[in-house]
DNA sequence: CTTTTAATGTGAAAAACATCACAAATCTAT
DNA sequence: ATAGATTTGTGATGTTTTTCACATTAAAAG
């Protein structure tokens, strides 16, 4: 199969607004109207539908539940999505108490945190516990995934245990290149990145349309 | 000049690792080990800088304090950047608390919300006012960088506030397709769809796994 | 000073990715 | 039933991005 980060992005983004055309009551999209509620093209969708066996028909467009259900298989939304989280600071709290993941299908089962002050707070039902008890936990609920929001210092050494603990994907939040062993991935949001990104982008439209104008 | 979103985020990291080697007492650097910090490869990293028209010496790598200051200056870290934040939810609080942005000359000047309950709290010397002030606000300090941290229901009206009151470029949370004018830019960081993404190609590893061994 | 060594800078080549364009399919109307 | 309209699915084509490879240059060694 022929995927990358981005094709995939794509796929949540189509199952969201898939998602909230079926919530308005239609039963039918056509590619051009999946497109535009992504922000892409109709070719893009049927392309990358047609890359992942996902067949519509001639005329007809697709069937958004028939669609939906592809799209939950594809991202492993028909099983629960067990997580744990390292570091209970600003962002893993803000993690903690958001409703959305959730309602995805991603469950964080414990927060996991060095700072005793922490420790046994329970929000939304997930409790903060010490750090060494990461491994056990994760051991004994067969947990795949995990996300990083510890400090930058400590990221590649909490990174390290949760790998050794049998964690096989992370969401990183620490804004440094991490390292991990093959068959493990490391998903890094650098907030900071993102909005320089912003930035530039509109530094560079000033300068071109002074140019223009 | 031919430049794009990933590329752009490289350079964030090219000087996100120049300031560490610089931390470390480093003067001079190669693209090689430049590239092993960030994840990249040699030719990748000298690519982007000609690009960018930076030069080093041959056989004599780079300057790191000359790297830093010309990414600097494409990155727009020579004057302060001033941003709004729209919703003073668990998100936005978490990014209002976070120092990092302000180590990276990035001020977040004031918070909007909705909710009264949220007025006048006053953390890391930031205000959260009512929504109707954000307007005035922002023409009054010439702010051209917001960020949506508000539900994905009210998202494309802030967002639309937001460019009426003259920002140009907005970090957007809410997982959600956002409309804006041509000149202005809108980056959305859905960290579903991000973990979303982890999930797959764990599962998608743990397949071809299977399958080799 | 000359030679050797090693890193840059960049066209050229390759790979990855996106768009085009149209045959095939099937729905709708008559 | 047939014709006409419209959308899919995909090979062909185009574009963008990355990698290769090597001439060029400058540091270091002799
Ligand atoms: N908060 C934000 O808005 C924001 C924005 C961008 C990036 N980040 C990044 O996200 C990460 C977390 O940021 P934050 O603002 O929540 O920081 P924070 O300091 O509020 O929280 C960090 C938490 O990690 C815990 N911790 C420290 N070392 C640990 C360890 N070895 N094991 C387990 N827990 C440990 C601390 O006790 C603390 O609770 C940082 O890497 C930061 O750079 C945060
Ligand atoms: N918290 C997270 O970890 C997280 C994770 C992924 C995505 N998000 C997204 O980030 C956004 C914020 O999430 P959150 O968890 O902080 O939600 P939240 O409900 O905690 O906060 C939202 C805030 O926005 C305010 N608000 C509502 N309507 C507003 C309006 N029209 N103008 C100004 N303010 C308004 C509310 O009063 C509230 O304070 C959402 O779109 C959410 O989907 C959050």
């Amino acid at each position: 199969m022929h995927t990358n980060k981005n094709c995939i992005q794509r796929m949540s983004r189509y199952r969201n607004a898939l998602n909230r055309f079926k919530g308005l009551g239609f039963s039918k999209i056509f590619s051009n109207y999946l497109a535009d509620a992504v922000g892409s093209t109709s070719s893009q969708v049927r392309k990358d539908f047609s890359l992942f066996g996902i067949y519509g028909s001639k005329r007809g467009g697709y069937s958004i539940d028939c669609l939906i259900e592809q799209l939950n298989e594809i991202l492993g939304k028909n099983e629960l999505q067990k997580v744990v989280l390292a570091g209970f600071g600003n962002m893993g709290a803000a993690l903690v108490r958001y409703k959305g993941f959730s309602k995805e299908g991603i469950s964080i089962l414990a927060a996991f945190d060095i700072d005793p002050a922490k420790y046994n707070k329970r929000i939304n039902n997930i409790e903060v516990l010490p750090l060494d008890r990461l491994q056990p936990f994760v051991q004994e609920h067969q947990i795949k995934i995990g996300i990083l929001g510890v400090p930058e210092i400590a990221a590649q050494h909490v990174l390290d245990l949760m790998v050794a603990a049998g964690i096989r994907g992370v969401l990183n939040f620490a804004p440094i290149q991490l390292k991990c062993p093959a068959g493990c991935v490391v998903n890094s949001v650098t907030l900071e990145h993102e909005l320089e990104n912003v930035i530039y982008f509109v530094n560079a439209n000033e300068k071109t349309e002074g140019v223009a104008a």
